[in-house]
Parts: C-alpha cells; structure tokens; sequence
DNA sequence: TTGAAAGCGTTACCAA
DNA sequence: TTGGTAACGCTTTCAA
C-alpha cells in the first residue's frame, strides 16, 4: 500500500479531489470531462492504486462495518448450531448491504467502558445481555446505534431488543407434558445462561407456565456431565420430565441418561430449546421448542443498519420499533412420553 | 464519539501528545511527571474520552485487525461443525494477541483485486482458495502478509500454506475399503468444493490411492438431495462404496440412502472427511477421516501473527516456514462393511 | 520537560 | 469545470 491519491492525480495531472470525484463518485459538485476521468482510471489501474480504507472511513466517518459482541467469546460449540445460526442471519443482512462483520475481544470482554464506540464501527448487535450495571451504562454511552438480541422487551432502557415470546414459549412444552400426565418437572440450565437476561427470563416464564397448569415445577442449574441422575430411575425422581436451556444441553442430559441406563422417555422425558437440526440426529429424536435464530438475527440486523442510516441522514429513527417479539413452535419427537406409572403422583 | 484527545489536552491543561504519552504509553521522548499523568488520565476518565481507534491505525499503519477471506462461501452449515472449528482455531490464536477478525464480503467474492491490501488489516487468512490468475494476482500484489489454508503446498508462489496431507489421507479409507473386500469406490463432491483448490486435490490424492491400490476409483460432483441412488440397491451399482468430500456431504448421503431404502453399510459403505462430532450422531455411526481442523487453524493465525511481527519489525521472515502439511487419522464406526455378495466383483 | 508543527490518506468546502 | 485549503483524530519529529 503505497499508492495513494496524490500519486494517481500527479501522474495523470489533475487534483487530488478529481480523482477520488471520479473513483469514489464523491462530491457533487466537481465535475470531470469524460476524457480526464477515463484517463484517472486509466492511471489508477496501471499504478495498482488502492483507496484506504482507514483514511476514508475516518474523513467520511462511516466504516461501513458491524461489531458483533458474543456471550460466549471463549468457543463456539461444535455441535450447537445456534451460532452458525446465528452468523447466517446476521451475514445474510450485512453482505448483500457491503458491510463488514468484525468480531473483537475487547468488546466481548470488557465491553462495558465504551469501547463501543471508538470510532470503528458503524453499529453493534449485542448477543450478550448479561446487564452488568457496567455493560448497561457502556451501552447507554454509546455514541452508535445498538440492538440487543436475547433481552426481554424493557431490559435496556432506549436500546431496540429482539427477543422470543419466552413466557409464550415455555407454556407450549408445558402443556404437551401437562396432557402426557406429567405433574412434576424441571427447567435445566448451565452455570453460564442462568446469569443472562434470557436465562432468567425463561426460568421464570417456566415457574409461570407450570403454576398456571397446576404442577410442580423446579428450576435446575445443573452440569449435566457431572450430574448424577441415578434417583430419576422409573420415575422416582423429584421430576418425570425435564426442559433444557438449549438443544446442545438436552444433548447432554440424552448422554447423561445413557450413561445410567435410564430411558427416554420411558423413564424421563426430556425437551430440548432450538429445535435445530441436532434434534433429528440424536437418539431418540429430541422434542424441542423452536426457535427461528436466524430470522431473529437476520431481522435485528436489519434493523440496525436502518437505524444506522437515518442515523446519518439525521432522520427521525422514533418510528421504528424498539422491540420486537417473536413466537417459537413445539416439534413433538421422540423424547416425550407418559411418566412411568412407578411414578409417584403427588400433585 | 465526541471527546478527542486535544479536548482532554484542554480540560487538563496539558499538550494533546502529553496526553497521548500518558494513556497509550507512547513517544518515548515525552516524560510527563506523575502527578500531570494522574490528572490526565482523571480528566480522561471524567470526559468519557475514548481514543478513535481509526485515526490510530492510520497514523501507526497498524489496525490490529486480521481479514477472513472465504473464497467460496456460502452459508455456516448448521449441521457442519466445520465453521465452528476453524473459528474457534482462529479466535484462539487471535484473542489473547489482542487482534480483531472480520469477515467481510468484498474480500469473499472480488478478492483478486487486491482489495486486501486498502489498510483495514495487518494480515488476512485466506480459506478455501481457488487459482484463478485474477486470485493469485492478488495475493501477488497484496502488501500485507497472507497465509493460505486448504491450499497444497507450492499452490501460491510465496504465500505460506497450510493444508492437510490429500494424499495420505484418501490412502487411509481406500486401503480400509479394500481389505474389506471393495473394488468399486467413488469420490463424492459438492458442486463449490469441484472448484477449490483442496477439491482438485483430494480428487486427484483419491484416484492416485485407488490406482496404488488396484482398484476402480471415479470422482462424481453430486448433488445427494437430487441424485437417484435407486440403482446402487444391493450393491449393483457402479460403486459399493463412497467417500464424501465433507461429513456434513456423507451425512446427505446418509440422508438419500435412507430415502431409497438402501441399507448401511450393507448394500453401500459411506465414509465422510472431518470425524467431526457429527459422525457420533448418524445412524449408522459415520465412518471418517480425521482432520485436525482447529489445530490448522489455529497454527495458520499463530503464523499469519507472526509474519505480521516480523514484518511490521523489518525482522527477515524466511526462517518462517513456507508450507505445513498436517497428517489425518482415520475412525472406523458403523458406516463401512463388507461389499454385498451379490455385488458384480469385476476388478 | 514541554509545545508547535507536520503528516497519515481522504474528502468537503470554498474560491477561481 | 477545476484546484487549493482545511480538517477527520492521532502521533512522531523537531525545536524551545
């Protein structure tokens, strides 16, 4: 990179502000004859000239790229399609509109102290509400447009959320057992999700959902790997059915019940959150909530990048909307059935 | 993004370049006394000054951001924990050093004109690579370091690659397939992975195992959703085995055998390429080669950082190495068997 | 120890 | 239709 525009307009013996008018097709008001822009093209191309980025992104003030900030900045899982889910929707907006898609530590880590807004990204979609009273106030500081995904309508005050109608969506598996004849059941989480705003959310629309049934529900933070599952045997548990948090976690719950000779469903149904393609390939076939991520994704990325332009044609943004809900589905499987008449059925 | 680094240098009383000193820990000839320092950076704090980090990168010609170039992408598979794994490799190396990823699409689709080199990034990693002269062109004018995965060795004058051992790694399920008695094996590929450089070459790796083997190998481009496999039924197809280019290509197969009622590995063997997580899920079990995804990854960024250092530093890079082979394994599951008796044994 | 000035590469504004 | 000048925010160089 050692070309610059100053280079080509010298060569070709016109104006800097000529050539990046012919270019760029910047600034209205300079007009070029055919004969010299074809000759700055010309010119161009034979000096490999290359515009900077940087230089035009800090003059126009306009990057033309996204900050994505992860929850799980650690790894994406290999089995859980949630982020290639997730990614699709996002790129899937972001591409076809020339933007660029970046991923950093800082802001994954210490996102709170406004590092947000240093100048390098046009706007943020945010997948991680865990609502520090730091990544709050980091956002509220914000300079650029932001949008939540995974934070209940109301979570951060004047930032648009996208989020699944968590209260509509537990009550759907909820039901399904209710009618099996489960009268006891859990809701597992991991360690990490019942920290964020979502985990909390659905934990409580799950106490909702079970108490409007009229059955005894738990909420359970469990790692299902070190997890001893010995005393759910033919339904003599605390529970005859359990949801997960996530697919990848009903996952783990499957593998833990092989590894105790406990079967599904017969002897505990289990339901997992995603209904992803992961569902079919697990044995028995797994009955999940399902959840449209990558339209959630794609659509809260497209809000931002129209938030993102009336931002900078200083348009009035109040007329979109500031959250948006989305309603999941039930795919019954093959991981749900009756408890096992052992079942002790105290209501 | 209001407050900039003269407004601090104001507010404190102080030059801009004090402040620079102070909070970046730059220009060595400035000394500033501890006392100006602590009311600097309180100044700084209390005014939300946060540094621009574009006009940083371009005054340092140094971004700390690394480009992602998927030549032929199309979508993260959900299913296919390929993505997941080379992110994962990528974000390893990358995080801890402090570096920024982006994906950007002008890079994946027009990339041979040198667009890489326009000072967003300090170094890109290019995955999936096809040779177009127009590609190679690119790299060839591209004034930033460049590390190539998936790419044989010697694909690309003077841009390191890393890539896993083709050759050795189709022995490994053609020698597996013919002790079990196979005489007929075919090499399944996807229409995007015909043009890409690791496509062409694990073509040819697999004709050359078969021809060392002694017996019949023929590359198909498929499509497994549309292709009619009602002929291969009891092994009296043109192949009683197949090797997919991907898991994720073995697990359509998979798919499409299921479809036609044709049993696994009993009327047909299938082997996919990755071993990922996903070959544990199949029904039958997946057959499959071992590739060390992440740890490709991982070690093309290590590389790619490094270049960066030493270029950035002046340092000679040539004790560097130009090319890194990696070598498979091969997990045998449920997938491969015996040919069926009846199959036309034709060597 | 501190400050002023120049410049990274680009583009908007104004004058010719 | 053209070209100069200034500025985006930062840092290095040189002079005080």
């Amino acid at each position: 990179m050692k070309t610059t525009i100053r280079n080509v307009a010298e060569a070709a013996g016109v104006s800097a502000m000529a050539v990046s008018a012919v270019l760029h097709g910047t600034g209205r008001n300079v007009k070029v004859s055919e004969a010299k822009a074809e000759l700055i093209r010309k010119v161009a191309r034979e000096l490999r000239y290359q515009p900077n980025h940087l230089a035009r992104s800090l003059r126009n003030r306009k990057t033309n790229t996204i900050g994505v900030v992860f929850q799980h900045f650690d790894r994406f899982s290999d089995e859980n399609p949630y982020y290639p889910q997730l990614l699709n929707g996002i790129i899937a907006a972001l591409f076809p509109a020339g933007y660029t898609l970046a991923l950093c530590p800082q802001l994954v880590q210490r996102s709170g102290e406004g590092a947000i807004s240093d100048g390098r990204f046009d706007g943020v979609l945010w997948c991680r509400p865990d609502f520090t009273e730091q990544s709050v106030e980091g956002l509220r500081n914000s300079s650029i447009p932001v949008v939540m995904m995974h934070a209940p309508p109301g979570s951060a005050p004047g930032v648009p959320t996208f989020c699944v109608d968590n209260d509509g969506a537990l009550r759907l598996p909820v039901r399904h057992l209710v009618e099996l004849g489960h009268k006891r059941i859990g809701f597992v989480l991991d360690h990490l999700n019942e920290k964020t705003a979502e985990g909390r959310a659905r934990s409580e629309a799950f106490m909702l959902a079970t108490q409007e049934a009229g059955v005894i529900g738990e909420v359970l933070v469990w790692d299902p790997d070190a997890h001893d599952l010995e005393n759910y045997r033919l339904g003599m548990g605390p529970h005859t059915a359990l949801i997960a948090y996530s697919d990848f976690l009903a996952g783990r719950l499957l593998a833990a019940c092989r590894r105790f000779g406990l079967r599904v469903p017969h002897e505990l149904s289990i339901i997992g959150f995603d209904s992803s393609s992961f569902c079919e390939t697990t044995t028995p076939k797994l009955t999940s909530i399902y959840q449209p991520v990558e339209r959630i994704a794609h659509e809260a990325t497209m809000h931002l990048l129209s938030l993102i332009q009336s931002d900078q044609s200083n348009v009035d943004a109040d007329a979109l909307p500031l959250a948006s809900i989305y309603d999941c589905g039930f795919d019954i499987r093959e991981s749900t059935g009756p408890p096992p008449a052992t079942a002790k059925n105290s209501s």
